[in-house]
DNA sequence: GATGAATGAGCGTTCATTCAT
DNA sequence: AATGAATGAACGCTCATTCAT
């Protein structure tokens, strides 16, 4: 992969965390790298293609977390809460990815290339398989887990976007909402919560 | 209140749920409602003063539709969860207002009054409340009770952004998703869950 | 004259000299004054309509006070350094007047009644006066007494326009120019200048 | 220099003198050049820019003529008529660059830069240089200098910008004036004039 | 592989003016 | 005598994109 392309990526994720996804501009991008805006036409097709390898990059980098953290704990529930940590820490710490990541509806990202979001779906199949692992050895009830996944990572992703939008009171330490949603999650899942 | 505010706001935030916020334009909102776009000055100031219209209409929506939930159940639990139902069916059933309340970053909103938030604000409080009632009674352990409130918001929050952005996989109902969500809720905080 | 007309057309001159007459606006008039925009249309046919009537009003004042100038001297050469006097002092006491009496190019002016630039005329007539009146009694060179009748104005509507518009570096006393200016009037014109 | 921006400027100027600065736009000035309104910007930062620029090049022009003047005539008296002449010369020669030079109210043209305006004094103080060589060989008083060469600037502004705006009655030769105005710039800061 | 020049469409906003009441 | 509602035209400016070099 040629550097300018490698830049480009690396300066337009900047550039969306500074000004948000709206005002993200070729111009700026190309300002920002220091090429000309036709330039990055010579290694995207279109803006949406650069965002869409943006997006591409970030559900990348958030399955290899998930995955290692998944690999790291035995424990269903102890692997359960790692998964909880790990997705809330990327979110947090890649802001840049995240916004574009989910912030952005499908439908109105022309011709999103299907295959990517395969690799999303991927996510939720790390969580899905903790919570069977979790009912396979009774320290979970059995119950539809395509449902308890999807409420696990919308727990997360809730926290995650909140901070990240700074829509939670400054008073409120990061670190504490970060630990009890990670508690929250794992503990909420168990046996009688999901029916 | 004129009719043609009234026609413009909703125009507005049914073109919001169409085409999202990025792609509202005066001209856009002018066209579907049949006049031009020097009209619309008429009755908002900018295009900022329209959307805070609409935000604030939307908080004071879902805080009558929390406070109904509320004072409809003593017990804390049972208000909790009816919160949390009353929250997520709120942002189901009014996308237009949920995506202009919540998923734009206040800091790049320019100038939103500062009264409006305080608005915001109080639904956090009425969760609040309902933790803290329950903690009065024993059936939950006495704890930080506004870390506790924004985590129980996030995870509402999660499913409602989820579900609006189609992120979920079309298989899995959506009812389940919200009423597992809502029991996690529920259960999720007791005790537990909040050291 | 009806009072509203009357504000009106204060309010636009103080509008005037505040913004510049590029920023006037009916919106603005209409604003300071208390009233709608359209209540502007009873009282004048159009913008240009009220800018011309300011013309008028500034034109019998600057008459007015020339006249008195010319009126309180005999001596030819004294009248004609009262007239330089009056001229500037004039100009630089109604700024909001003069901007919008000379800095509008007539031919730009749509439709200006003609009728009022005959009043403008007067104002050279009474230099000329003058100017005769010193060539009668021999302390002036008989000459085309309208050529420097044009140049005795120019050099007075020179120094008010410089001064007006902050052309003149600050660390030179208005004063000083002005009298300044006078006295090359008066003196400028004698016998030798004029060819 | 590219072509476009040359035919840009010159356009600009040639509408200026036909509509008045208030009403050059961007988009005429693209019509009278044949272009799209977004090329200009490829070649001036702002509308502002623009116009700074021909500020910018009417001064040098300006400045070159008074510096030719200056330079062809040692005697003080002469080099100051030679002044006054060239100066009026360049005002009705080049209304274009007059009006935008010296009809705008510099504090309403957002952020000039200051270096321009240093040009701008230069021209005062060939002036002023003039009327102390005189001052130095006798011809003329010793005299605050700043002052008279103000009057002087004053007097020759006043002859350019009247006859530009056609303030003059058309009967009276433009020549004539223009020659009056000269000798009386000459004479009237003879010795007597300035005290 | 890289660029400068160019553009049509669109943006939020302001304007003078009209018209029904 | 006065107004609120309405509008078409225009404003300066930014955008993603194309094309010849």
């Amino acid at each position: 992969m040629s550097d300018l392309r490698r830049e480009i990526l690396d300066r337009a994720r900047h550039l969306m965390v500074e000004d948000g996804y709206a005002h993200l501009s070729m111009r700026k991008i190309a300002a920002a790298v220091g090429c000309s805006a036709t330039s990055i036409y010579l290694h995207f097709e279109s803006k949406d293609a650069l965002v869409h390898a943006l997006i591409d990059e970030g559900f990348e980098r958030l399955n290899a977390r998930l995955q290692e953290a998944a690999e790291a704990h035995a424990d269903p529930a102890e692997r359960l809460g790692a998964l909880a940590r790990a997705y809330i820490r990327f979110g947090l710490e890649n802001p840049e990815y995240y916004e574009v990541m989910f912030l952005l509806h499908p439908e109105r990202m022309a011709r999103y290339p299907v295959e990517s979001y395969r690799r999303a779906r991927r996510n939720l199949e790390l969580i899905a398989e903790a919570l069977e692992a979790g009912a396979a050895d009774g320290t979970r009830a059995a119950a539809p887990t395509d449902v308890a996944a999807h409420v696990h990572w919308a727990a997360m992703h809730g926290v995650v976007s909140l901070l990240l939008a700074r829509r939670v009171d400054v008073r409120v330490p990061e670190e504490a909402i970060v630990e009890a949603a990670v508690r929250y999650a794992t503990e909420g899942l168990r046996t009688a919560s999901v029916g």
